[in-house]
RNA sequence: GGGCGGAUAGCUCAGCUGGAUAGAGUGUUGGCCUCCGAAGCCAAAGGUCGCGGGUUCGAAUCCCGCUUCGCCCA
């Protein structure tokens, strides 16, 4: 709020300078005023100058320094202006604009950070999608964290969120594990049993086989391998929505791959491009004409034994998606997904959609340590870690925060062994103890009997040391972090926010008290500590995570 | 062979749309509890931002090539 009152300041001065011709106006569009990295370079700074003088070949120090003369009579926001470096501009403002971000966080409360850069749009974000064949791994449990994040920043940003699953419950895959579980049935039974070359080796096969035989004994021993394969999905999906809901995960709606065939709507974009001149036969199969969208060869739709490849169905999908009037659609996939996403691309432009309305959040593997060695993960054999375990092993807050703290396309280490040792010690426990300590501080203080001011009683103007304005300013950077780690999906940035903001105020504490003897400064110290609780709180809670008032 | 992503301190990672002196956590070393919660704080140490070109006032950031790791496709 503060940041572009100044930089309407600085357009409005720049402005002056073209009206009297000290500039042209070409620098307009390219000209930011920032936070400078390092102390003693303001609280904001503006780069105008080197724009300037790079697009009109001028020295940069020059303008910079006739910049700032001019600019030197607003002296009701500024307190001073100097030039720096190769040619900034930095501004030093009116230290007590900065205790003025306090009262808003106090009216608005739980709602502080809450912005409107969504405008009601309607998103979808899909994320999970995992085909019911197994418990979730934790690959997919960093893709439930990830989305749901997304999903939850979305809406704090004022976008109108739905969260869907995608899952195909018809595939080969399936089919496995239907005969899968009926091997294991009948082994269980001591009947002779073929198990799959490539089934599904995990001990969940027994606990589903164990169940059908609690229900039903021996009566489904030469039962249909689609039995088995209902009521294994039936059980897994139960096991995986009892996950999700473990970890604070939820769906507005589950979209089954199926429907789109029963609909008719795959065969309807096959016909839909072959209108269009854009479907081919060759070799038995069908092909799509995604040379003429910018791809490197045509590809397969419908192969010659007539069965759908993968990016039809997408296709369908993600036109259904614009159908049902979702404005942006992002996507969460892991990295061995990324790959078909080119060719749905394609399909949705060829269907005359604009795909730059599709984002695809892409995250790289969970590779996961145990005993310092990697653990070589595969669904089918069963060599992963659940998402159950782990949460076991580590509570909620600590997967959850783990799980963000990385940004999404770069791998992550999770070392099971360190996760275990270290609980104790952890990121989370750093920014959750400040938010402890916060409280305890306004327990103190009413035990104590030192009032609370409001924000018209509180003496901010007593606020004047260093820490307590780099907090107040990292307190006024709140809601525009928000914003940008929502549009960017980003939820990374505002786990560092968290921490940054943590380290800072318990740095702020070792070093000045907060309760002494002098009521009015113990009152406005008070009133800044009641912002940096509710901004941590507020924090914790976008992201899922709590903000336990004792720890 | 093609595509995507990664490469930044001993280790794990930030660095948003190009900006000034590249930052955290962890580990190592040394200090701080008669005082609001020591799950904390302070200090030291640690770097050829994978390599080589290019773009420009200015590159960890953008472009091209290469190396290497991971994933996907054929």
């Amino acid at each position: 709020m503060i940041k572009s009152q100044l930089k309407k300041r600085v357009d409005a001065c720049f402005a002056r300078g073209v009206q009297e011709g000290v500039w042209t106006t070409a620098a307009a569009d390219k000209l930011t005023v920032e936070v400078p990295k390092h102390g003693g370079q303001g609280d904001f700074s503006t780069n105008l100058a080197m724009v300037v003088a790079g697009l009109e070949k001028r020295k940069p120090r020059e303008i910079a320094t006739l910049f700032a003369s001019m600019f030197a009579m607003e002296t009701d926001l500024v307190e001073r202006v100097e030039v720096a470096g190769p040619g900034f501009v930095n501004f030093f403002l009116q230290e007590r604009l900065w205790s003025s971000v306090l009262a808003p966080i106090y009216t608005e409360d739980d709602r502080f950070g809450l912005t409107d850069v969504g405008k009601g749009l309607k998103v979808m974000v899909e994320f999970v999608s995992a085909n019911p064949t197994g418990p979730l791994s934790i690959g997919h449990g960093r893709n439930a964290i990830l989305g749901d994040a997304i999903a939850r920043m979305l809406e704090a940003v004022n976008y109108e969120v739905t969260r869907e699953y995608y899952f195909n419950d018809a595939g080969r895959q399936m089919r496995v594990l239907g005969a899968s579980t009926k091997a294991r049935y009948r082994e269980l039974l001591g009947l002779a049993n073929e198990f799959p070359e490539d089934g599904y080796q995990g001990d969940y096969i027994y606990d589903i086989a164990r169940m059908i035989i609690d229900e039903a004994a021996d009566s489904l021993k030469d039962a249909d391998v689609l039995v088995f394969k209902d009521r294994a999905q039936a059980a897994i999906f139960a096991d995986i929505n009892n996950t999700l809901t473990n970890i604070d995960v939820r769906f507005d709606t589950y979209f089954n791959e199926h429907t789109l065939y029963e609909k008719g709507l795959v065969d309807q974009v096959v016909a839909d491009l072959r209108d269009m001149g854009l479907v081919y036969e060759k070799d038995g199969a069908t092909w799509f004409r995604s040379t003429e969208f910018g791809q490197d060869q045509d590809r397969v739709i419908i192969k010659s034994t007539g069965e759908p490849t993968y990016r039809l169905p997408d296709m369908a999908y993600h036109r259904e998606k614009f159908r049902r009037g979702f404005k942006w659609m992002v996507n969460v996939f892991g990295a061995d997904h990324i790959a078909t996403v080119p060719d749905v691309l394609a399909g949705v432009r060829a269907l005359g959609y604009d795909d730059r309305k599709i984002k695809v959040v892409l995250h790289q593997f969970v590779t996961l340590l145990r005993d310092g060695k990697q653990v070589k993960m595969s669904t089918r054999k069963a060599t992963f870690i659940t998402v159950d375990e782990l949460l076991a092993e580590v509570g909620a807050d600590v997967l959850r925060f783990f799980y963000l703290m990385r940004k999404s396309d770069s791998q992550l280490e999770f070392d099971l062994d360190l996760a275990k040792k270290q609980s104790q010690e952890n990121p989370v426990y750093y920014v959750q103890y400040a938010h402890a300590r916060l409280c305890s501080i306004e327990r103190q203080a009413r035990e104590q009997g030192v009032a609370l001011p409001g924000p018209a009683a509180a003496a901010l103007e007593l606020l004047r040391e260093q820490e307590e304005y780099a907090l107040l300013k990292m307190l006024a950077d709140y809601p525009s972090l928000v914003a940008g780690a929502a549009v960017d999906l980003a939820p990374h940035r505002v786990i560092f926010y968290l921490m940054n903001l943590a380290g800072q105020f318990h740095s702020y504490y070792n070093k000045h008290k907060v309760i002494g003897d002098d009521q009015a400064l113990s009152g406005a110290r008070l009133f800044l500590c009641g912002g940096l609780r509710r901004v941590l709180r507020n924090g914790l809670h976008l992201l899922g995570l709590s903000a336990p008032e004792t720890m």
